[in-house]
RNA sequence: UGGGCUAUAGCCAAGCGGUAAGGCACAGGACUUUGACUCCUGCACUCGCUGGUUCGAAUCCAGCUAGCCCAGCCA
């Protein structure tokens, strides 16, 4: 498809000519302590895409190896979430924890070769011995403990003999290395602590740095690609594979995270938002969560595009925030039918139209797309339209409603303004107008011109509904927590309550589902007409009452 | 201060020694039964900086600068 093939494609290239592998085969590793955002998503449908488009397989993996953070809920949610965005790994899907007899063995082996020794240290001294970034680490007294002790001792953590954080398992690798992560690691700890997946089975675990490569050499993973943080990891994957003697072990790449502006990902901020009541839940229409996403009405086709339009490089980025917009008007905009609402409505009263008269007009659902069908819609005397769609004194280029100024309805009728009503205040109550029967809508009138076209609602048939006009909570100035932690949301992400009326009968159109559309299709992204001066974040609308979209369902 | 990584437009991002792709955003114009869409047009004489090599450098070399990551028995 593109011109231009990223870093990741490039090596996984070199790999195959160089006969370093003879297939492609991948992974998405979460570990299940929290609900997915974009970020995960670009890492999804990138293993997935190599997978694809190398012919390769693409497996889906829960990187379990920490009980204390990890719960079944978030299984699912993951689960549901990648499924959503299409990422297919057919039967292939597995659990780190269903590797842990495998790991022991390993661990076991590395003992045998030498590689490993059980530490007594405390998790303090461990900390003090390993040094810092300019004082080098020093040996444990532990390091030289011979083969057979190493066997017994870490038989006995196996079976329980020790307290939580008494021993631990260490690799024997380079304590004076420069990365500190080959000051020889951690490779297994105790925990005295009951496993989602393996219940009370083990009260040992492995630590993600010795896990992982063997999760992914298990599982005959080529390419293990995961982000920017763990390229001081990479030697020690390396290490892993390689000691434990694994056939074609697995390669570790790297790429930089998907950040988003004007969206919160951090999962402390988040969950503080949930615990808090301040959002729904995870899938806070305002959240950048997968959940939240699909929840809004995007789709999982506009979010691969996006991910494809963002790329894949090394570079530490922020995504600007309307390229995801872009995107989902992209995608839906042949595929939804537009309808008309009316967010801010002020009455219209065509004088000349008969009173109590309503004739049903026919409007296309798409005009760009005829396979979408057409609908009636009424059309009377009054109608609501939207209140900024009217102006008493209108500025240079203005070309809707204003006093003598003649508009299209759209589906309907050519109208001119008359004047307006106003109340105390002086605010706009009442727009008058008078109408062109010869104009209407698909008589063919080719009379005359008008420069605009706005739409409406019949205000006899109109349904009202709550709308709630939202916007991004951001995370500007240093984000919403804030030094003590407490709570202190950016002025601009407060609701709006704005009156919405909308056709009659869309109670079951899908247009409903995908709420950008509501307003004559951009309703969403687009309504840029409202707060002038305020930055547009991607503002969205929940529809309330009857219109409401269902929590998690879709 | 040690190790690792990164720097191309407002934001992403190609480029890999032969004279700066593409997209988003933005601006102007055409069209329009959505001020949308679509369609044109414009938008980096320059690639973090400074030197060097070369007929030729964003690409190679050297030195600097800035940013990100690392001292969990988290992942």
């Amino acid at each position: 498809m593109e011109g231009s093939r990223h870093f990741i494609e490039v090596e996984i290239d070199k790999d195959l000519e160089n006969g370093v592998y003879d297939h492609v085969c991948t992974r998405f590793p979460p570990e299940p302590n929290g609900y997915l955002h974009v970020g995960h998503a670009k890492s999804i449908l990138l293993n997935y895409g190599l997978a694809v488009e190398y012919g390769g397989k693409f497996n889906m993996r829960f990187d379990d190896t920490n009980p204390t953070k990890e719960k079944t809920e978030f299984v699912e949610s993951i689960l549901a979430d990648v499924r959503w965005l299409g990422a297919d790994f057919e039967d292939r899907l597995y659990f780190a924890s269903d590797y842990f007899q495998k790991m022991y063995e390993c661990a076991v082996f590395l003992i045998k070769k030498g590689k490993a020794y059980v530490c007594d240290l405390s998790a303090q001294e461990i900390k003090e011995y390993r040094g810092d970034y300019n004082t080098p680490g020093r040996d444990s007294p532990y390091r030289d403990r011979p083969v057979e002790e190493n066997l017994r001792l870490f038989q006995e953590m196996k079976d329980g003999k020790f307290a939580d954080g008494e021993r631990v398992l260490r690799a024997k690798i380079d304590m004076l290395s420069g990365n500190i992560n080959m000051r020889d690691p951690v490779i297994y700890r105790v925990a005295h602590m009951s496993h989602h997946n393996t219940g009370d089975a083990w009260c040992i675990y492995p630590m993600y740095d010795f896990a992982h490569p063997i999760e992914d050499a298990v599982e005959g993973i080529t390419h293990s690609i995961c982000t920017l943080e763990f390229e001081d990891h990479r030697p020690l994957y390396d290490w892993v594979v390689r000691e434990c003697e694994f056939a074609s072990p697995p390669r570790q790449i790297e790429f930089a995270k998907l950040y988003l502006t004007n969206v919160i990902t951090g999962k402390r901020y988040i969950k503080k938002l949930v615990e808090d009541a301040v959002v729904d839940g995870w899938d806070d229409p305002r959240l950048a969560s997968i959940a939240a996403l699909r929840r809004r009405g995007y789709t999982p086709e506009s979010i691969r595009k996006f991910v494809d339009m963002v790329g894949v490089s090394k570079a530490n980025s922020s995504v600007d925030y309307g390229m995801l917009e872009y995107c989902i008007r992209e995608d839906l905009k042949l595929k939804s039918p537009r309808m008309m609402a009316v967010l801010d409505p002020v009455k219209l009263v065509i004088d000349n139209y008969p009173e109590g008269q309503t004739e049903m007009l026919e409007a296309p659902n798409n005009l760009e797309n005829a396979e979408l069908g057409v609908r009636s819609i009424p059309f009377g005397r009054e109608l609501y339209i939207e209140r900024d769609d009217f102006m008493e004194e209108p500025p240079k280029k203005y070309f809707r409603l204003f006093p003598g100024n003649e508009v299209r309805l759209m589906y309907a009728y050519f109208v001119t303004c008359t004047g307006c009503e106003k109340d105390a205040q002086g605010n706009v109550t009442v727009v008058h107008a008078t109408y062109d029967p010869a104009t209407k809508s698909g008589s063919g009138f080719e009379g005359r011109k008008v420069k605009g076209t706005i739409h409406w609602v019949d205000a006899k048939h109109a349904k009202q509904v709550e709308c709630r006009l939202y916007e991004n909570i951001v995370d500007e100035s240093k984000g919403i927590l804030d030094e003590e932690g407490a709570l202190n949301l950016n002025p601009r992400s407060l609701t709006v309550l704005k009156d919405c009326r909308v056709e009659p009968g869309l109670a079951n159109a899908r247009a409903y589902d995908r709420f950008q559309f509501v307003r004559n299709g951009y309703f969403c992204a687009d309504y840029k007409d409202s707060k002038p001066g305020a930055p547009v974040f991607g503002r969205i609308v929940e529809l309330k009452s009857s219109y409401t979209i269902p929590k998690g369902e879709l």
